[in-house]
DNA sequence: CTGATAACGCAAATATTATTGCTTTAGGAG
DNA sequence: CTCCTAAAGCAATAATATTTGCGTTATCAG
């Protein structure tokens, strides 16, 4: 798994650089598809010298990484409204919410590429995410995470990638509707 | 939606070409994943000239499409026991098998990525499958195809791609029953 | 405030990928 | 068998991407 290399100077030019590139990273994936996104593209883009792309992140996989997991807003609070029906249809609701963001749902299929190599720090974290939720109500928690992984997290993700236009506002509901069914 | 195009002479030495190109990006995809694969990679291994590769197909996304239709054995027999839930268990199974293939597997998270310009062949014909397996059993059919995606493929094309060693003998099985419960 | 140096920018050198014009080979209609 | 030409090969060129050496800027420890 690649990361973005320790920075031993974090402040001003450094961060300046950071947050133009993963500005221009995400407009540009958002606009052309991670596919046709290149290194000295990137840098133009973000009024930066390709030279210091090449030598913070050495290519292009590693820096969409970074870039996407700076994006998943890791330590924002997931619901808890005492009821894991409520719970989890809230946790997809957000989840969808995020991927209806064209360069959310651009970084992910950018991912699925090259996952098995780099494996997705989003999706790890989705999963922790879902055993807090399911953990919660402890040993009388009618499912276990792999259900709600098979369950929310991978219709999700497979329309989002696959079958962009099929999500709507109901699909949180529905999905969780159905993950409860006969429990 | 970008198609190999049509070989006025699909014999001998053109054939030949076809079949080594597509022998090498199966391997290629395989051994690096197909983020690192180039054309130039794929027409050396093949033993042919980059040009031919360039002509042919114009770019590496069309090439590798036109490969991975080519692999989809879209005319096979699909299950017919008599009975849904065995139905949906061996289909889900061969499924899973066609996926086991690693080249197979990153054809299909190279597809990902592109999805949205390029919509996958493949999965297109997996949900005109469910249904003709859904609807096979009329009004009375338990399920709907979209049931049938959410419940199976997704969850199946979602480990494919993201937790490659999480599917096992019993994936098709256990998806299945989990598909029937309450019904 | 000052000095050491991390990180950036610039420019030149390489390497890689894609295009183009022309020549050669060989499929297949007649 | 012969001829026409589709498709492959070859080589030169153009376009892009990556690497490298070196000078400059400016962060941050002291």
């Amino acid at each position: 798994m690649s990361t973005s290399p320790v920075q031993k100077r974090p402040g001003g030019r450094s961060a300046a650089v950071l947050t133009s590139v993963r500005n221009a990273v995400e407009e540009l994936v958002k606009e052309k598809g991670r596919e046709r996104v290149t290194i000295p593209m990137v840098a133009e883009r973000a009024g930066v010298n390709p030279t210091s792309v090449y030598r913070r992140w050495g290519d292009l996989q590693t820096m969409i990484n970074d870039i996407a997991t700076y994006r998943l807003d890791p330590k924002r609070p997931i619901p808890e409204t005492g009821d894991l029906r409520s719970d989890l249809t809230e946790w997809a609701r957000e989840i969808i919410e995020h991927y209806s963001n064209p360069t959310n749902a651009a970084i992910l299929r950018g991912g699925a590429a090259s996952a098995g190599d780099t494996q997705s720090d989003c999706l790890r974290n989705r999963r922790a995410e879902a055993g807090m939720l399911v953990e919660r109500y402890g040993a009388s928690s009618p499912l276990t995470v792999d259900e709600v992984i098979d369950g929310l997290v991978a219709p999700i993700v497979y329309r989002v990638i696959f079958l962009p236009d099929s999500l709507n506002n109901d699909s949180a509901k529905d999905l969780t509707s159905r993950l409860f069914e006969g429990r």
